[in-house]
DNA sequence: CTCATGTTGGAACAGCGCTCCATTCATGTC
DNA sequence: GACATGAATGGAGCGCTGTTCCAACATGAG
């Protein structure tokens, strides 16, 4: 009557894109990648798949949402406050431990650069460095390098859980590289032999943070000026 | 069994997982990665799905081989003689123009670090870092902060090859991208904003470099001994 | 009531990677 | 020369995919 109705509910558990985009992430999260498919969506909604394509462009546009649903999250995680430094640890790691937990969304950030992610990613990014000091002509290099870490080892990472999605052991799948690395020719390989006793026991994230560390370091080496070392 | 089929005798050029590599090839640097099928393939071979898959074993394989050829060229045509810090900026670039003349090579490498290529990327950064004077327990986040910045580069460059695929003008592409993050709320995105207009005028390739050149940076800050300044 | 509108669900379609298998031909053996 | 063997071939067919299409439905408006 007098009262503006909302969207009248035909079913009481009535389909949205909310509801899809969730249900989404559900199935990727528990079974992976190659599982999201619109048959097992629409069984997981009890629903056709006809019905998802009202509220959803298509898969692209799906995968598209709940990429930027995860990474919105991570963004609104935040801390505030800390120092410039900090902050871009922070906010590397922050972006790590998602991609970690959810290697799907690394599949995404790594193909499709057009996301509405992207540009979020490179704010938090950039303006961290403006308040490091950074000159505002190496901001940009500066920035696109920090995200083509994150977005590199987030395809690595996605490929890797790929790889070993059925196996249980995750240094054990890693046992197999080194071991391959150890059978190549050593006077060709000799850098690679060194290195693939390090593989099963190196700590990703870590790494991850090392080249962080590093490019840090590089930004700051360029514009001496801009910042005291930590 | 009323029609006996005529079969097409005995071929003088023998298929070979070499030909076939080499049509596929050619197949996704003209048409794209989306039009590299079995279907295709055969037609392109003028025989049958089913005789492709005696010599591949499948289209990961197929994929793979195809990505080694590309890598395996650009490591051969490389430079010899050069600085360590000189050796390392051929390479890259060696790397990225590989990636930008084949963009389904970036795809590869980003999503399959299982790849034979990756350790001779691996080994051919590392032993420069190693000559450059990295001290060992450095060495291997070093080289995988390289090799991180190549494969992210390479999946961006895929991603945008992908999207602009079908259009004429690469700079009218950036330029779209350009107008959407310059359309983001000010407030909010400020670096953005101020970035958006370097977008679609910048060099893909002077930026990766000088992403190398960050890298490097840090390498040498962390450990000033290793080298002088170039 | 009768519409019109906005949703739903599932059948149908083209295309994919891949398997299967009857068939062909180069080669080795006698 | 006759035959057996098995590598190599080519195409039909399977199960799956994303996507489209459309008849059926629920609900608010007149």
């Amino acid at each position: 009557m007098a009262i503006k109705k909302q969207r009248a509910a035909r079913r009481t558990d009535a389909l949205s894109k909310e509801r899809i985009v969730e249900a989404a992430i559900e199935i990727l999260d528990s079974d992976g990648e190659g599982a999201l498919t619109f048959r097992a969506l629409a069984a997981h909604l009890a629903t056709g798949s006809g019905a998802i394509y009202w509220h959803v462009a298509n898969k692209d546009d799906l995968l598209a949402a709940a990429t930027n649903d995860v990474i919105a999250r991570v963004m609104a995680d935040l801390p505030g406050g800390a120092r410039p430094r900090e902050a871009i640890r922070a906010l590397a790691l922050g972006l790590f431990d998602a991609i970690d937990a959810h290697p799907w969304v690394g599949t995404q950030l790594s193909r499709a650069p057009w996301l509405a992610a992207i540009p979020q990613i490179f704010e938090a990014f950039g303006s961290r460095l403006e308040e490091l000091g950074v000159p505002e002509e190496a901001q940009f290099d500066a920035t696109s390098t920090l995200v083509i870490h994150v977005l590199g080892v987030a395809g690595q990472n996605a490929a890797n859980a790929r790889l070993h999605a059925h196996r249980t052991d995750r240094t054990a799948f890693l046992g197999e590289i080194a071991q391959q690395w150890a059978q190549l020719d050593p006077s060709r390989y000799p850098f690679v032999h060194r290195v693939a006793a390090q593989l099963p026991e190196h700590d990703d994230r870590e790494q991850f943070l090392a080249g962080i560390d590093l490019i840090l370091g590089g930004i700051e080496a360029a514009h001496p000026g801009s910042s005291r070392r930590t």
